[in-house]
DNA sequence: AATGAATGAGACTTCATTCAT
DNA sequence: TATGAATGAAGTCTCATTCAT
């Protein structure tokens, strides 16, 4: 019957929502899993008849995560009258707003060794591919070291998301619109 | 007695480096007293005799390691052929690759906000701290948006640094002189 | 409807098969529900439709198990040409080939009292039945001291059935043989 | 110094001696640890800072078990007067006398396979000893099929055992001699 | 009759902290 | 000052059991 496999997304979606909100928050370690279940509003046990364990539970929510990244990407398509360096930043910036408990998450566990184990391979793939897309784009663009330049514009990006998500009150936009200029004029 | 002074300042030390190097390698939650103690060689109450808790520990260490670096800026002195930016610039990379244990860190905890509760207030100036001398720099160097443009340099000052933290062979001398040349050259 | 009763039945039975297998090579504690549901393939509340809780499940298992063991015994008939005892252990190494699992159960669980508990009575009841037996059997022979003999006895076939519960490769048939000869040659 | 060593080793103790008492009457899985600390009059913590684990604190108590018996058999001496058949049975009589806690925790864990992994080794050569051991003593006598005999007089003798620690009345001693004499009469 | 999502008590274990020595 | 045995709150996880469908 489809109702039990509704009533299972359900659960397990509210469960993944809840704790992405709460480890994004509060941390992965200082978050319990009462707290979550609590925050869900429901029992203590329930997350285990989906995930076999809290790091499952995170190792989900990145995989969906980064699948949502990815998606975004892959959508916004080419760039047009805009130069993709434009066009990477702005989608940059978007993701940013839309997902912030996400990249706050990852941002908060990207120092811990021991929790990012299982997902290092992915992450650095992730990491590989968008330097790569940089380097692309500053070559198109003309520039004389891209490689290095890649490395840079990849660091001012993620800064600025650092910063973002730690200040309530970051512009993002305008430092986005910086960054821009800095790259397109001459 | 002087030598008790000694001994109490020499077990105190210890302690200290001991735990900014665990907390640094393994994160501050997965290190336990009674690694800390086992590492310093010492025994597992010790640390309460000069510490309330584990977090008064880690407050210890953040305070010592901003003293040291501000020491270390004040120290550095007024540019004189070079640029401030420029000579700003330099430093940052100094410190980063002297002080390693301490940034990566502080990198770690900076979303632990229940952590960082007790030092926020000081970080925060920290940041102001360095915002506004960036700012001036750039003033100096008569760019336009000054306050945009060192929220910017500020982002991929940091950025570089996350990076280089993150990757044990990031090409920290190669970006940074990258940075430089953007905030130098006309 | 007959239909109903059968299919009842057959759940009934299966449910038992299964939990007795995984009781006996993995032990009551170790063995959950869940698993039994698995292993049966059938819901994981099905089993409350038939017993009331897994104990009573087990002590189903009990009772039917005793039942198989007596009507064996009972079937068996009456020794003609062999001795009564011959007879007795010659059953008996039959019944611990045919019903290992059972078997095995019931000598794993034999020193958990608060299992146990339930059926004390009954088990102690088919010792006494076993031991007068044995007695009976003794006294035909005229052996002195039938009381302590059938003690004895009753010990030495109970240690080679558990020894050969234990040891895959328990030369059983030799063992009794022995212990046969032991009883009926002078 | 000293206090210290003897504060362990006296806690250590009187973990190791409840637990057996309690795994012993009440069966391994069915004890907490919370149990445990609380009929020793100790902390629910305290089991962890001398034993790893539950299990581990098990494997110690078999270990000094084992330890015992050995020590006990080994003190008791070659027989003199008696035969060694009669030795062997007699000091197994008084051993499980004395460690009647022990030796009820033995049976009852023996068919747990899972929990006797650890020691199955030990086990297993303890159980190859004491059959040499039995053979060379039926040889010495000059019975035939030795081989067979040993493993029909263990059975015996462990079924003895465990009808003893089974039953709270079981004339251990009288059925004990039944069996000496058995094998020490012609 | 059958299903399986949901519950929550309770198990093992960790670890910051206390305190007698 | 230094030690480390002892404490117990709190965490993760398991699993028998319930109940709406």
């Amino acid at each position: 019957m489809k109702k039990t496999e509704e009533k299972r997304e359900k659960s397990k979606k509210i469960l993944v929502e809840t704790a992405l909100s709460l480890f994004s928050e509060n941390g992965y370690e200082a978050t319990s899993i009462r707290q979550i279940a609590s925050e869900a509003g429901v029992s203590l046990g329930l997350m285990y008849n989906y995930f076999s364990s809290k790091e499952e539970l995170l190792l989900e929510i990145f995989r969906l995560g980064y699948k949502d990244i990815q998606h975004s990407f892959a959508k916004s398509g080419k760039p047009e009258g805009t130069s993709a360096l434009k066009q990477h930043i702005l989608q940059t910036v978007q993701l940013l707003k839309e997902k912030k408990h996400f990249w706050r998450l990852l941002h908060s566990l990207r120092f811990q060794r021991n929790i990012m184990a299982p997902v290092a391979l992915e992450v650095q793939e992730q990491i590989n591919y968008v330097e790569a897309q940089l380097k692309d784009n500053l070559m198109e663009a003309g520039v004389h070291a891209p490689d290095l330049e890649a490395k840079l514009l990849f660091a001012s990006i993620d800064g600025m998301a650092m910063h973002y998500l730690l200040n309530e009150n970051y512009p993002l936009d305008e430092v986005a619109n910086q960054l821009i200029q800095k790259y397109t004029t001459h």
